[in-house]
DNA sequence: AATCATATCCCCGAAAAACATGAATTTCAT
DNA sequence: ATGAAATTCATGTTTTTCGGGGATATGATT
C-alpha cells in the first residue's frame, strides 16, 4: 500500500528536491506541499497525508509548535521534524511535541524510505547523524532553578558590574547583592565568578549579547 | 547563450531541488554536481562551468576554503554562496574569498535566475533578505589576537583556577598568570573576570565545556 | 643594530569577591 | 493561616583580583 506524503518547508529547492526524489517510487504518492503553517492547516482540512515532513523554520510559526497543533488536531498523522542542522534542543522539542522522526536535509532517498516505513510501523525514526549526536550530548539539561532575583544578578554579573554598582542599580544594599552571589555560586556549582559565568552560558541561564 | 551551472551540496534534496527548478529552463545548462569538495575539484579539471553554486558546508572542507581555492585555480568562474540561514559571518568570509553571490536555500526559481544573470555581468548578487540582515548588523567580529599562553590562561580562567592555582599548573610564577590576565583584560575590553569569561565565550576564543 | 612581540618575573595598594554566620521580612501556595 | 521559599540586610575575615608601576630574556623581523 503506498504510503502518502505532504511536505511543508518554505524552501523551494527543498521541496523540489523531495518531489524528485519520490516521482517515480510507486509506494509513495506526493499530495503536495505548504511554504508556511496556515496553508498547511488549510490543506489538512481537505485531505489527510499518512505522513508529514514538517521543517522546524516557517515564516509564519515554528515547525515545532505546528507539530503540537497536527497531533492535536489530527492524532493519527505522523509528523517527521526536517532540520538542516541538528540542534538537540530542537529534535528534543519536535518530538515532545508528538513527531514520530527526526531526518536531516541531507538524507539520501533511502534513508527517506527508511523513515517512512518505520513511522508507519508506528515506531520513532532518527536519522543516523542525529541518534548519535543525541547521545554524545547527555550533557547538562540539570540547569539549576533561579529565582527571578538571582536571574537579574546573574545577567549583571556576567556584564561586569561589581557589587556596588549592582546594588545601586537594584536599589538593594551590597550584602545582598552578596548572598544572591553566593548562592549562585552554590546552585550552578562554581568555584567563583569566573566558572560561574562560563557554566551561566552553557546551560543558557543567560543568553549572549 | 545559455548558462552553465554546476552544484555543489551534500543534501541530496538541495540538489534534487535546484536541478529540478531549471529543468525545463533552456537559458540554464545542469552540467551536474559534486556532494564533497574533492569530488567538486576533481570534476572542474574535466569541465568548467560559469557558475558554481557553493554550499558553505561541506562533509570534507568548508565551502568557504573551497570557494577561495576555486578562485585561485579558476578566476574566471563566478562562485555563488549557498546556505539555509543567513549567518553574516559566513557570508563574509565567503564573499571575501571571492564569491559573486550569496542566495538562500529558501530562493525562488526568479532570485535564483535573477543571481545568475546578475554575477554573469560581473556584479555581485546577493539575495534580498542577506542584504537586509547585512545592513542591520554591523556587530562586531572584532575578536583580539591572542598568543599561545594567553589562550592558555584563558581557558583555565573560564575553568574557574585561581591564578595561584594556575600557576601551579602552568609550571610559572603566579606574577606571570596576573600578568597575563590583564593583558587578556585590555584585549577584551573587559571590566573584569565575569565579562572576560562572558566576552571570550561570545567571540569564541575559548570554547563551551 | 635596533625594534617588536612574547613570555617571564616582581612590588604595591586598593578593590572586589569568597567564606562564614546570623537574622528579619515579604511573598505565595497549600 | 501556616510554612516554605525568597528577598533582604549585617558583620567580619581571608583570598583573589585589579590597576599602577617596572624589569629581564628570547627570538623573530627589519
Amino acid at each position: 500500500m503506498a504510503i502518502s506524503i505532504f511536505i511543508v518547508d518554505d524552501h523551494y529547492m527543498v521541496i523540489e528536491g523531495i518531489r524528485s526524489l519520490f516521482q517515480h517510487e510507486k509506494n509513495v504518492v506526493w499530495l503536495g506541499h505548504a511554504t508556511n503553517a496556515a496553508s498547511c492547516l488549510a490543506f489538512l482540512k481537505q485531505q489527510l497525508p499518512d505522513i508529514i515532513l514538517l521543517d522546524i523554520n516557517l515564516p509564519d510559526k515554528s515547525g515545532i509548535d505546528l507539530c503540537k497543533e497536527i497531533k492535536t488536531l489530527y492524532p493519527t498523522v505522523c509528523v517527521i521534524g526536517l532540520s538542516t542542522f541538528n540542534q538537540q534542543s530542537f529534535i528534543e522539542k519536535m518530538m515532545a511535541n508528538g513527531a514520530s522522526g527526526y531526518v536531516l536535509k541531507n538524507a539520501t532517498q533511502k534513508e527517506l524510505m527508511d523513515s517512512f516505513e518505520t513511522v508507519m510501523k508506528g515506531r520513532a525514526y532518527l536519522s543516523h547523524e542525529v541518534a548519535q549526536m543525541l547521545r554524545s550530548n547527555e550533557a547538562a539539561d540539570d540547569a539549576p532553578v533561579l529565582t527571578r532575583r538571582e536571574k537579574e544578578v546573574l545577567e549583571l554579573i556576567a556584564e561586569g558590574l561589581t557589587n556596588n554598582e549592582m546594588a545601586e542599580k537594584l536599589f538593594v544594599s551590597a550584602s545582598t547583592i552578596d548572598t544572591h552571589r553566593k548562592n549562585l555560586l552554590m546552585k550552578l556549582n562554581a568555584k567563583n565568578t569566573a566558572e560561574l559565568v562560563k557554566l551561566a552560558l552553557i546551560k543558557k541561564l543567560i543568553s549572549f549579547s
